[in-house]
Order: C-alpha cells, then structure tokens, then sequence
DNA sequence: GCCAACGTTGGC
DNA sequence: GCCAACGTTGGC
C-alpha cells in the first residue's frame, strides 16, 4: 500500500499512563493495550510505521493534547485480551481468532505547553476535528495533515 | 459527582 | 431487526 505517513490521536488518561510514562520506559517504546472499541481497533489496524501520533490526555486538568508518538510496529493481537486477571479480560476473544489488537508507539516529543480543549476549540482550522465533536469518545482517531500542522505548530508555541 | 453521549447486550 | 436497559467514556 503506497501513501505518505498518517496522523493519528490517541487517548489515555495520565493517572493511568502519561506521556511521561512513556518517554521513561526501555526504548521509550509501549505496545498500546486494552482498547475495547471496534472503531478504534480498526484504525489501529490501519496503522503503518511512521505515522505520526498526538498523545492526549484525557480526564486531565485540563483534558490536553500533550505531545507527539509514532507508531512504531503494526497491529497483533493484544495479550491482555486473555488474561482472566486482566481489567480488559474478553471472555468472549478466541485465540485462534483475536478480537483484540495492540501497535506499538515511540515517544517522539513532548510538548512545552499542553494544548488544552480550550485552545484548540480557539482554533478555526480545527473546527472538524473528531477530537472536538461533542460527544465523540473514540480513543483512536485519525488526524487530518491540515490539523496536525495546525496542533503541531501550536505546540512549538508558534502561531497563536 | 453528575450526566450526556455513546456502544453493547439481550429479550422479544 | 428493534429497542430498552445497561455499562462506559470523559468533559465539566
């Protein structure tokens, strides 16, 4: 399959595990477990080396985007599926037949400022953005390249 | 802690 | 296949 690196978000909450998480671990590399939502998994299954991830913190003060991932190996089944003593256990997830899969993510950058909701909703080039949908709960999304210039750009605490 | 917006489950 | 009930997400 041809075509440049995609732009991705992906959600996680930072008691559980931040962007500082990450960047501290051996290769400052993670595989990305326990997403549950059939919308999500699909993405990630369409997920290539390279592409370029927003990490996002969600029910944080304030909920931010607050740096940049890539996705560093494609999707495989995600072994917490069928560990009983799991949180994310699916009784239901068949070996031979995984329902279940995880990418895995490098750390690539944190940013100096988070981008809170506030100042992205500020933003009119970021009017569409999935992130931004009232409602939208997807913890895997994709990213238009017109947005993520825009959220990158922010990042480096240009443009405002 | 509240609750709106979703996704899933299961009875029918 | 419908849809009510239920569970979860996540901003506030």
């Amino acid at each position: 399959m041809a075509g440049g690196r995609q732009y991705w978000l992906m959600k996680s909450e930072p008691d559980v595990f931040s962007i500082d998480d990450l960047a501290r671990l051996p290769n400052r590399t993670t595989s990305w477990d326990g997403v549950r939502n059939y919308q999500a998994r699909n993405f990630m299954r369409a997920m290539q080396p390279g592409d370029q991830v927003l990490f996002y913190h969600s029910n944080a003060n304030p909920p931010s985007v607050v740096g940049i991932a890539e996705v560093v190996k494609t999707a495989y089944p995600d072994a917490t599926q069928f560990n009983p003593q799991d949180p994310h256990y699916d009784p239901g997830s068949r070996p031979e037949q995984p329902r279940w899969d995880v990418v895995d993510v490098r750390f690539v950058h944190k940013f100096e400022t988070p981008l809170s909701l506030d100042v992205l909703r500020g933003q009119p080039r970021l009017k569409g953005m999935e992130l931004l949908r009232k409602g939208s709960r997807l913890s895997v999304q994709p990213v238009r390249a017109t947005e993520w210039d825009q959220v990158t750009r922010l990042g480096r605490g240009r443009a405002h």
